[in-house]
DNA sequence: CTGTTAGCGCGTTCAT
DNA sequence: ATGAACGCGCTAACAG
């Protein structure tokens, strides 16, 4: 039962157990078995008549460390990112590192700033999702000595590790599926590859895979989300090279093509709709959208595991792998039965 | 261009500017004005090219304050915290102080625990969606003269504010719109109202509501988001006393339904469905489903005002409200127009 | 095993 | 207008 107003300190829980600080610090460290039985007694109950909790700051300030990851996300509103988020926070919480979440709203000016605000916050590490290219401030910060890991998106020029989905193999995947089912002609949608590594890495591995494989392979970049309906309306009709599908580069475009579908008219499953990132509502559609859902958990651990491994000087560097396979998850919107004369 | 591997301190700006400490951290607080010119771009230019930056923890020690808020969410994966996160991070960052959220997946345990580091970080203010009653620590907090506010649920025996939607409105606004389509009986669907004071006040209302209207009204609870297949079958058939429709309590809830008709077969619209709380999912599902959107952005500002106010001794504290109106966004799933006779 | 001492990086008197 | 000295709450040497 806490009385006092203020926050009590360590010097006050000392002085109640008529000790000295030291002892009571050893307690609350990770040397409390060097105390006697009687004084750790003595101790904790001071401390909890005070109610006396450890300041982490000053704790930080000594050279403890913060005890603090940073994260850097670019769009917090993405069901992808909080699922990320969510997976790194509790891998480092299950190592006793909290985590202080920073969203840019895809903003490079912000991401500055938070960058900043983050290292002026002595995080001990930093997980980055860019959503520009700041390179400069994170080659400092690598040279200060703090890890860093980028999630999900490259940045040029800097000498740093990628963690995220296997961009090459989803594309593999997703074009397998679709040739399977009888797709012929596929359009890649995706929103501006700039700036964005794994945009850029679907794209073009989806560029030259469906020429390897044969099928005829068109691509669509939006910008702002606004899709242009004619492109779409051709390419449904379908009719000069067979079935065709529509594959989205991530969970924004899907959500922007199933609109243009509904809007356009366009029936899902005879034209073929296929999404990288899984979304709660794919299966609500009818007759349900295919994705290709991302690992987040595995992908959120591995980061986290990547910083610890850095901080614990590698000593016993457990293994990570920096690329994730997708899970296929196949619905209606892929498998409709087209008439074999165009299969 | 920042050389120094491990981070610059204020005395080596100090130095390298020849000058003293107390200078340097003139400068980069609020009273830079009072430097004569030539010392400022001295210490500039010093600070520039080694790269400095205040360390925030220190300065948080000495009484200047963390100048960070906290926020404790149960469900972070929920749209709705995902929303009030956002909004509460901007308003935050527009007011100088920077986040650090902590998710409980609502567990009671977690949250006691996040709490603790919460406050060992020394957080300024904090913003509560509680998963349990953690009343005790939570009036330890406010004695200790952290301010704190409530989200969206209310803790018994905590004398706090709570800011949220104004959830007897919200029913009012629901049923007022159901009635007004034709509906004349409604299932009002909800998950465990046990330690969610959101919860209770909406389904509180609508019994009290819905007897007033004069409509059929029928609660049912969802234990683990299952709902009973025979009893919507039963009120899908909705041949007793008029076509009916479907409250969802919140979005767990229309999710959950949404599924269920689509599992029994049920028409949306014939039988109508509203849900509270906007997903992006809703107009897509084939008629689309209305919803009373949370003004979510109103919400996280009027928490992190609140907060602030409190900080500044509530000088010129802004007025602000708790109780926040919902939007209605009508679409085709209670727009059915039904048989006459009926009606 | 325990207490004493000295900083960590910074803000803040109080002199100059 | 500027600097010297002290202390914030804590951990880490170093004694005893």
């Amino acid at each position: 039962m806490p009385v006092t107003l203020s926050r009590a300190t360590l010097i006050e829980v000392a002085k109640l157990a008529g000790t000295s600080k030291t002892s009571v610090s050893r307690f609350f460290g990770p040397e409390r078995e060097r105390l006697t039985p009687k004084l750790q007694t003595r101790i904790a109950e001071a401390a909890d008549t005070l109610g006396y909790q450890p300041n982490l700051m000053a704790r930080g300030l000594k050279g403890g460390g913060s005890r603090l990851l940073g994260m850097l996300v670019a769009d917090i509103r993405n069901p992808f990112s909080v699922a990320v988020v969510h997976g790194v926070e509790q891998a480092a919480r299950a190592h006793g590192y909290s985590l202080i979440v920073c969203n840019t709203d895809n903003d490079p000016e912000q991401e500055q700033q938070h960058l900043r605000l983050l290292t002026a916050y002595q995080v001990e590490g930093l997980i980055i999702n860019a959503a520009g290219q700041p390179e400069a401030q994170l080659q400092a910060i690598m040279r200060s000595g703090v890890p860093l890991v980028l999630l999900d998106r490259d940045i040029r020029q800097l000498d740093a590790n990628v963690i995220g989905l296997d961009n090459a193999l989803a594309i593999d995947m997703a074009l397998e599926h679709l040739v399977q089912q009888g797709y012929r002609s596929i359009l890649y949608v995706s929103e501006s590859p700039a700036y964005a590594s794994a945009r850029q890495e679907r794209l073009q591995r989806f560029t030259q895979q469906a020429a390897t494989l044969g099928v005829k392979g068109q691509t669509l970049i939006l910008s702002n989300l606004a899709a242009h309906a004619p492109t779409l309306k051709a390419f449904a009709k379908h009719s000069v090279s067979g079935p065709g599908a529509v594959l989205c580069a991530n969970g924004n475009v899907t959500l922007a093509m199933t609109r243009r579908f509904q809007k356009l008219g366009i029936a899902i499953g005879p034209t073929g709709l296929m999404g990288i990132d899984e979304l709660e509502w794919c299966e609500l559609i009818t007759p349900g959208i295919t994705t290709l859902a991302q690992p987040t958990d595995d992908i959120s651990h591995a980061a986290v595991s990547y910083l610890l491994n850095q901080l614990n000087g590698s000593a016993q560097a457990s293994p990570l792998s920096y690329r994730h396979a997708p899970r296929l998850q196949v619905r209606g919107s892929t498998t409709f039965k087209h008439d074999p004369k165009h299969v």
